[in-house]
DNA sequence: TGTACATCAGTGAACGCGCGTTCACTGATGTAC
DNA sequence: TGTACATCAGTGAACGCGCGTTCACTGATGTAC
């Protein structure tokens, strides 16, 4: 039926557009993001640097293909979590420190230090909120003790979500402290901000996990 | 007695090379860490580029040098808050929060994504440690009450220390989970990975804050 | 199956730019007698 | 107080470099008859 034909030609722009991103992932890991250069790319490719025009209309246009990965990476990895019926808080939460751990800098371009004039396309926001959609429901599947917490007190109602996906207070409340909270774990960790001080970081991480999961925050 | 008397060259060239900073981190904070330059700083200062080599050695000495003052106006604003009397947890969180609200991008270069190849000099080291040294001190002087995670279980003594300053378990515990769980709130808060989410981050900090300091995590 | 034409990947030269950095210099400021 | 010398801030030209990007082109691959 509709199968989309695949040309040759079009199975070949889409490897070299796949090469091009992988090599600036090389340069990102090796010297981070303001490094990733088309003329740099094209060189190690054995190709002249004009010939990359035809992959991607501009520098920037690659660096957003590459934040859009990132994230797409990262809710792709929570969906074949959630598939496999893992898809509870310890679930995602394992899923996202070995996402975070398999690719620093992968990591870093997510959730790392802003550029700050920056704002990425709004489809890139949409994947983002996904990413949370799916955080929020894991939450809401978790059995609720009353939270004694002050915090949740100025907790509006969550009325966003595409689907209309209405959040309760204490749903959102949970969601944040584990968000927070792991990524406070994961951002010290990947920022060798722990190291020397004498213990494993992915047991901070475990028991930070525990502590949410088992009786709320 | 000793006084170090000054020179008005001196007074002077402590002058320009203070603009020199300032004008850096006006570029950061426009544009990033990675867009600090020599030329356009000293274009803006209506100097030529070959001026500044007066002042810094290369742009690296001076970029180093912003990651220097960094560091230092954190432990600075943690000796005054102690100096206070407020070198309890909440005293030294909400310094840390009002220093990194104060200037987002400073706080990201001391906290924020690592220059993949990059390794500070060894000073920048022991200032962060100096850092440590003060929240452990903090951690040290709470009331522990018996802390029932799996964590500190692994958690080594912690022997190190310029001084000599040994850290019981249970106190690197309390440390870590502290900078952490703040960390957490900071970097996500400061990412805008809170935006649009309906609460406050000032509320959620100061809950981790009343968490960590009224019964251990 | 063969020929005529269209598509399109890649080239190489060129553009202007800003960068870090060096160097020989000028001219003002400070120091020694 | 005045002169001779040393220090040192700042200049301007120059270096080589890599960057993003454009443009007219060649030559291979695919398509239509």
């Amino acid at each position: 039926m509709g199968e989309a034909t695949t040309t040759p030609r079009e199975r070949y722009r889409r490897q070299v557009r796949a090469e091009i991103k992988e090599r600036a992932w090389e340069q990102i890991a090796v010297a981070g993001a303001s490094a990733v250069s088309l003329n740099a790319i094209a060189k190690h490719m054995g190709l002249s640097g004009a010939a990359l025009y035809r992959y991607f209309t501009s520098r920037d246009e690659l660096v957003t293909e590459l934040v859009r990965d990132a994230y797409q990476s990262l809710v792709s990895t929570f969906r074949a979590v959630a598939a496999r019926g893992d898809g509870n808080l310890p679930g995602l939460a394992h899923a996202l420190r070995d996402w975070a751990l398999d690719d620093p800098q992968r990591y870093f371009l997510v959730y790392g230090t802003p550029v700050p004039g920056y704002h990425g396309p709004a489809d890139v926001a949409v994947i983002a909120s996904e990413i949370m959609e799916i955080v929020l429901d894991a939450c809401a599947a978790l059995p609720v003790d009353a939270p004694s917490i002050p915090f949740e007190a100025n907790v509006e109602a969550h009325a966003k979500g595409a689907a209309g996906h209405l959040t309760a207070p204490e749903t959102l409340h949970v969601a944040v402290f584990f968000w927070s909270r792991l990524h406070g774990v994961l951002s010290m960790e990947l920022g060798g901000h722990f190291t020397g001080m004498g213990f494993d970081p992915a047991m901070l991480f475990q028991a930070e996990l525990e502590l949410l999961s088992n009786r709320g925050p």
